[in-house]
DNA sequence: CTGAAAGCGCTTACAG
DNA sequence: CTGAAAGCGCTTACAG
């Protein structure tokens, strides 16, 4: 592996000149070039992205925070970092997966997720480095979210349309946005179709199978739902026990969807209908946002909505139709 | 944010005392290192990790390769790298995704997985930069392998323990390591049990669902199987589905098993039996062992099998015992 | 079209 | 215990 400096004095060319070979080619006569460039092949020369990081201060590495309490394990936040990566290597970009608000590293962009509200005010103060929020956000910086209340919405309205009118709802009880974002498209889901939102249909938790399979059992012995819409596929694994404990046939008797489409679902038997997250798809899009914002600073502030697609399979029956399997 | 230069006006010392103060503080007298570190945090200093970089020929990013030819969607290889990111993060090191074997940048070590034995040369030659192979090899070289013929081979023994003499196993058809451990772990368990191998009862295909639904259904329509074990889950879920085709119920009439648990199996019903395959842990292990190599450079050759944990749930049948739940 | 000089923000010997 | 000098491998004006 050879430096600038090597290539140069085989070619009998300035160090300047090289750069111009690397950078801007058209600048340099043809001949000069293509002697340089054969030395380049023939040392082995690779372009020292530590220096030139250094002299244009730029670091050629995106950070990706992820609060503490957001697991690096779980599903989500792994399709997320692998869309990311693998579009950040298209160019030349590293991913620095970031932990800590604070930490003594600089990069060229952030992208962060997993944020709940009170978190605009420190949003709102990064200023010396660009920034991308996987989320949503009233102040004017770039976003980029799964629209999670229409998903929601989708779902509902699926559901009421296979002839449903006593629908379950088990909700994520955490202060984060797409959590009420899936209540509310559910709310009005059914206020479109004139149904009343039923308290005593809906119950919050938090997002593990183990409270999706307690919440449901306390509904299910409570109240008559023919259906019922878990927040998460991990709530519907949770919820599917608990109608197994109950005796409850699956679609049969209870219908049962989720929401995330992960892969969690791909085994079930009853396969899950479920709303599915292009997330990795949403890692891509970030890292071309932010590469996009580092290029370009005063472009328009870039707020975008993903859809989600509903993943029909077998545990919601269509009542109306009445054909099983 | 301030330059060590700022800090040192600030604080009327030279630069050097300022770069001591953060590497060896021990070597700065009391005085003068506090008055340094209040004007650190004052200024907002941020070591700037392009110029250490630089001066100490150091790029902090590790480079994990994975041939184009793996997706990075897939399960296995981004629970390596959220393993991998998660633990890099910890020493302020970059994680890069290098998809070509051959590219214009540096890195301080290269985390490379999803090889095949035509790719020993490679690794041979690669001198310059500290190497760690997933996977396994016999040149001396780093490398942590998960150890799939003793997970094939629990798998099966645990199958011919529930009763089980005639088991089927649909392989993986790839040149790569694991396809081949995991047969061999099928045979030496049916060896060791005083089992023949029977060739009729195998077959290989390329590691997708539809391809161990196709598989399954010739299995079972030709031969008279009482268990099948699947190289992967994605073939135990096509296993499963030409089961219900066939209307053999699992694991009454048919008991199946998998092989990779990376959350496919989670919301299986019947939920499926499965060796679980430390995956994520693996990639923390794979980012601990580059940084240890990049460290001491002349340690001793680290070589490691990582075990799988059988995972049992309802797929598999006990036909000794014959309680059912 | 090509080159000499300065500098990016640090660290590493070498002096004192 | 502290500092002046040189240098890591590049790029960016500025000359010619």
């Amino acid at each position: 592996m050879a430096t600038m400096k090597e290539v140069a004095k085989a070619a009998g060319v300035s160090i300047i000149t090289v750069s111009r070979v690397i950078n801007t080619p058209e600048k340099v006569k043809k001949e000069t070039r293509e002697k340089v460039l054969k030395y380049m092949q023939e040392l082995d020369f690779k372009t020292n992205q530590t220096a030139k990081a250094l002299v244009s201060n730029r670091t050629k590495v995106i950070h990706v925070y992820i609060p503490n309490g957001l697991e690096a394990a779980n599903p989500f936040v792994m399709n997320v970092i692998a869309g990311i990566s693998e579009e950040l290597s298209k160019s030349y970009y590293s991913l620095f997966l970031r932990r800590d608000r604070d930490i003594p590293l600089k990069s060229d962009g952030i992208i962060a997720m997993g944020l709940n509200k009170s978190d605009d005010e420190w949003l709102a103060n990064i200023n010396e480095t660009p920034i991308v929020l996987f989320g949503h956000t009233d102040l004017p910086i770039d976003w980029l979210d799964v629209d999670n209340k229409q998903g929601a919405y989708k779902m509902t309205d699926y559901i009421i349309k296979q002839g449903h009118r006593k629908i379950g709802f088990i909700g994520i009880d955490e202060n984060k946005r797409f959590a009420t974002d899936r209540l509310q498209g559910y709310c009005e889901a059914l206020h479109d179709h004139e149904m009343k939102v039923e308290n005593k249909f809906i119950r919050f938790t938090a997002n593990e199978e183990i409270y999706g399979y307690e919440k449901t059992l306390d509904l299910l012995t409570k109240e008559d739902v023919s259906a019922l819409f878990c927040s998460s596929d991990v709530l519907a694994l949770g919820a599917l026990r608990a109608a197994r404990t109950l005796r409850r046939k699956v679609p049969e008797e209870l219908s049962i969807a989720g929401f995330d489409g992960f892969g969690l679902d791909l085994l079930a038997y009853p396969a899950l209908t479920t709303m599915t997250q292009p997330v990795y798809e949403a890692g891509k899009q970030l890292a071309m946002m932010i590469l996009d914002r580092i290029e370009n600073p005063n472009h328009a502030v870039n707020q975008k909505m993903v859809k989600t697609s509903l993943t029909i399979r077998k545990s919601v029956r269509n009542l109306k139709a009445d054909t099983e399997e």
